[in-house]
DNA sequence: AATTTTTTATACCGATCGGTATATTTTAAG
DNA sequence: CTTAAAATATACCGATCGGTATAAAAAATT
């Protein structure tokens, strides 16, 4: 790993929790150095544009919350309990108001949709990589004899990601978890009336 | 009415789509220049700052959201068909790609959390509204003795809301709304269960 | 250790940002 | 029609924007 390399990650660990704050347009390249401590020369040796800068960091950002996602899954050992895993590890870090910023798909993908085709691109990506993700959990678990076949994988995880991507946002606008809680309880209420 | 009261509503109008769609901080005094075909004088001459501009740009959208959708509902008998009526007028905005720039709520509410109280608040109070016009309807579709009385309004309403916010989002992200449709089955297909 | 290459710091670029003072024009009152 | 008041246009402000040329410093190669 060669010094720019290193440089280059330092730098967007400490932009992409600003830009995921303060949005793409909002945050500037004086914000970035300042969080850096380096300076404007140094930040655009290592990277062409304010542009690149986003883009990284927002690859950042999902491949940590899809890393903390399936740390959180990889102690479940039924699908149901990966499910019930997969909800509480979203409430569990919008319930931690301290430091988060709300999730990245969200803050980029508003932001994006009407501006921004290549971060928009990538947010659809990602969105539908979550649902299959969800859709996966609940076949295998139908294959596996835990659910009931009549358990729609598609439906579920369409409505479940809505769900959750939009109780978080509300969540986080309302400053409290209320019903982010009774959505996830919801969630898991129906999974359970699937379970055999 | 006088001039200046024309003038400013004029203005609110011209630049509500555009902040809608760009986002408050990426939208310049110049783009709502050019919007109205106005100078930067004029504007001053009707607003404090852009920061009043956006707020009365939020309200106006809200209203207009507001008073669309209380039309759509007005058609209908049945508080039945009045839920279906929100749900279908939440989805035909969204189909309709045409000068659509997504829910005024979801695109200043995500800007806002971390950056803007005031707007933040105004998001925030927005929500509870809609989900109290939700969870009314239901329980006067109970007292009607439309709906069973095990159908939970405070549950439905925040169900229904984060799903159909969450919906859009990612109809608007995808560029399709085959998964809103499938959204808006469900919904429909749960009130449809709690029909008696 | 010497030298070449890479990385960082300084100083600056034109453009645009939100906002304002003031002159001119338009509107409304008498 | 005159005149006072309100609204609009012009020209400008300092600050900040993203980005760059170049010099100084640090790292890597030999």
């Amino acid at each position: 790993m060669t010094k720019a390399e290193r440089t280059r990650h330092f730098i967007v660990e400490k932009a992409a929790p600003i830009i995921n704050k303060k949005g793409m347009a909002a945050t500037s390249i004086n914000d970035i150095v300042e969080a850096t401590a380096l300076t404007k020369g140094s930040v655009y040796g290592n990277f062409e544009s304010k542009d690149e800068i986003c883009l990284e960091a927002f690859d950042y950002l999902v491949k940590r919350v899809v890393a903390d996602m399936s740390m959180a899954m990889s102690r479940a050992s039924t699908n149901r309990d990966k499910l019930f895993a997969l909800f509480d590890y979203y409430f569990n870090t919008v319930a931690q108001q301290e430091g988060n910023y709300g999730c990245p798909l969200m803050n980029f993908g508003t932001e994006a949709d009407d501006t921004n085709p290549v971060v928009k691109h990538k947010v659809s990506k990602a969105i539908q990589t979550t649902e299959n993700l969800i859709a996966k959990i609940v076949k295998a678990g139908i294959d596996a004899g835990e659910f009931k076949p009549s358990f729609d994988a598609e439906v579920f995880s369409i409505k479940a990601f809505a769900m959750i991507e939009g109780g978080m946002w509300i969540a986080r606008l309302q400053g409290n978890t209320k019903q982010m809680q009774v959505i996830v309880d919801a969630l898991k209420q129906e999974i359970n009336d699937y379970c055999k």
